[in-house]
DNA sequence: CGTGCAGTTGATAAAGATCAAACACGGTGG
DNA sequence: CCACCGTGTTTGATCTTTATCAACTGCACG
């Protein structure tokens, strides 16, 4: 785990290897370098940091660097909803632009590294460079199109399926990154992952132990090993396999 | 509700009544008409009938101009999800600008009148008008933030919290168009209603019962008046008013 | 070597789904 | 004009899933 790394904080759109997930993807070289000049670095948040709170001024959007976040909503009286984890590329706090405050809060899961993007360069960039304006409007309208296939598992699949989707999204979003989408580790806590699939850490527990007895997957803390991934596609997509749900997952 | 009333359809943007909630808010006058002169007006869509399915060619965003749409995910075995339903001055289909198709189907839930936006053309426009790419921008940041409140409304509420919040965000939709936020009309069967919200039509009907004879509600079929805005919103909001629980839902 | 928190496991309970049946009503055809 | 039908809605009884409560485990960290 430990090696000499150059600091990777300082490194430029250009030489970073997430160019081709973030936002510069279809940017020509001289237009990521523009876009380079605008955005700030900052110094590491450590796990429990807050990036921003939900009600702070909306300035930035901010790409995750290395590490992962998490953003999350609390109501008047308390409750809490994580809507989403972030990993490296990703963006977050889109969903402020909208309004004059973020209606999320953001906080590091693990320790992370990010970009900050100062939303008026931004958007003043995006008026001259059309491809950058293409790219935001695709993220965005890809957030949407998450976000309510996230209505569907919360409205419609139960433990087993959200688990087995969730599984899924992240080993997809690894692969993107070039990890290995069969062995990783999961960067938030069975808490956290209860809280935004909407089930009790008790619920995701056994699900995780029932995956396990079932040879379906191997976990050991938040080392995870999918061993069966014909049988976990089928319970993220539904049932299309249903005869196998007994001994499987029963 | 027969009256006179000119052919809405043929209404350019600079006249249409919907003009300060809809794309062209924010617009100066000449740059609504370049607006205007790209949409494209259809005939209107009776009950039942789709504006477009999930797989189609994404090309166009559409803005409601009268009726209400739903649009709804479809997994491959079959189970579907009302993702939203969609209001006079409302647009739909952007969830399908990051991909070649759009992700979900749109179907009127009432005879309904668009306005078609061929998206190439919005995109162009969009380089040239920077008061039109921000108006854009925040009208994804707002579904992105609305999907969201959605998650958690799916994730965290019971069902009386679900239909408070829902009727609540109907009765403020009809307010901002100038319709009574006391009285209305749901444009939707207790079916779709149950589907959106995660719960079963039972749920629906017996929390609508137990609304009325609590006197929050007056419903009457698809007629609604809202009778204690003060109640439902403390239900909608999570429960800050706990001790009122027993006597009025329980 | 405790202490504390994250995770696991077991027992019980509650909310809502499901199953079943009656009902309302708007439209159709005799 | 009225009986009939089908769909959408309501109501009741029962069952299932998962939340909740409680206790225990084990690992990390001071």
């Amino acid at each position: 785990m430990i090696a000499k790394v150059k600091p990777i904080n300082q490194v430029a759109c250009k030489d970073c290897i997430l160019s081709t997930l973030c936002l510069p993807i279809a940017l020509k070289v001289e237009d990521i370098d523009t876009l380079d000049s605008i955005i700030k670095r900052g110094k590491p948040l450590r796990k429990g940091e807050h990036l921003f709170f939900q009600g702070d001024t909306f300035s930035s959007i901010y790409a995750v660097r290395s590490g992962a976040l998490k953003t999350y909503t609390t109501t008047d009286d308390g409750v809490e909803q994580i809507t989403g984890f972030q990993l490296p590329s990703e963006l977050v706090g889109l969903s402020g632009i909208d309004d004059e405050h973020y209606p999320v809060s953001a906080q590091a899961v693990e320790t992370t590294m990010v970009c900050e993007i100062p939303f008026e360069r931004l958007d003043e960039l995006a008026s001259t460079l059309p491809e950058l304006r293409r790219k935001l409007m695709q993220i965005m309208s890809k957030e949407i199109r998450e976000d309510q296939q996230m209505m569907l598992l919360l409205s419609k699949k139960n433990a087993d399926e959200r688990i087995a989707t969730f599984l899924l999204n992240l080993a997809a979003r690894f692969r993107r990154r070039g990890f290995s989408s069969q062995a990783f580790r999961l960067p938030m806590s069975r808490n956290e992952m209860g809280n935004y699939l909407g089930l009790a850490v008790e619920t995701v527990s056994r699900v995780f132990t029932r995956f396990q007895k079932n040879g379906l997957i191997d976990a050991n803390g938040k080392e995870v090993l999918i061993k069966d991934s014909m049988t976990i596609c089928s319970l993220a997509g539904g049932k299309p396999v249903n005869q196998a749900n007994d001994s499987l997952t029963g």
